[in-house]
DNA sequence: CCAACTGTATTAGTTCTATAATACAGTCAA
DNA sequence: TTGACTGTATTATAGAACTAATACAGTTGG
């Protein structure tokens, strides 16, 4: 069963696209594998304190991305292939990465102050966990 | 005058944000200076293809974090201190590299291998501007 | 001066996000 | 078998984001 314990929703993003995000970063991750069971949408809900329609538009698009299978009265599970990981990891740090040089490149940062700022926060969120 | 020849707006985040995140990252980077000029709510809507009244809640916020002052009839203007935009480095900053490490710790992607993507990201936008 | 530009305000309608309340049918374990 | 859980569907409501059309008042340059 996939565990929520770590998601935190942010303002500002819609939900059931965190979700989407969260599932697709713990496949690249490893720690989310293929044939893992997602808990029922009622449950996961009522563990987030959200609507149950916010959690099915998150699963119903992870089912139209083919990385979940579902049928009326079981359980979601994850379907993923080797192949799909290696899709969703390039087209998720593509993404983010290119999101963050632009930022900092409109800031005037150069490369050396970015990789410090970085180095900095990489160690905090260590210490925090 | 300011110009918004560099701006081109992303799906997904409300335009009149990305207006907002435009202003005041000219502003830390130093392109943008105190005293400029903001071009007229219709001419920018004009400019970048969208509604007045978009252009108008960027600027009206603008206005209330007291980046610029307007008065009806005259041009809206940069009004920025060197205090203000150090705060605003460091605000967005802050949140721009808070992002980007949380996104790549939860795929498991080492510090390492992010600045060797950050290294040619970085390279790939210079060429091509 | 005055016409053309400025900022500001109001009202209306569409789409998207999220909530809310149900309802129905399939699965599965006791 | 059967009852409790599953996925799925429908309808209604509310707020935010964005578009649209319009109006009014202040400024500024020719």
């Amino acid at each position: 069963m996939i565990s929520f314990d770590t998601f935190k929703p942010t303002e500002g993003t819609p939900i059931y696209q965190q979700i989407l995000l969260y599932i697709k970063r713990g496949a690249v991750a490893g720690t989310i594998r293929d044939g893992d069971e997602l808990p029922s949408r009622r449950v996961l809900s009522a563990l987030l304190g959200i609507n149950p329609n916010t959690v099915q538009k998150a699963f119903h698009l992870l089912e139209e991305e083919e990385l979940i299978v579902s049928q009326a009265g079981a359980k979601s599970v994850m379907k993923i292939t080797e192949e799909k990981i290696q899709k969703l990891r390039e087209d998720l740090l593509r993404e983010d990465i290119r999101s963050i040089t632009g930022a900092l490149r409109q800031m005037g940062i150069s490369r050396e102050e970015a990789f410090k700022l970085i180095d900095q926060f990489w160690e905090e969120e260590e210490t925090e966990s």
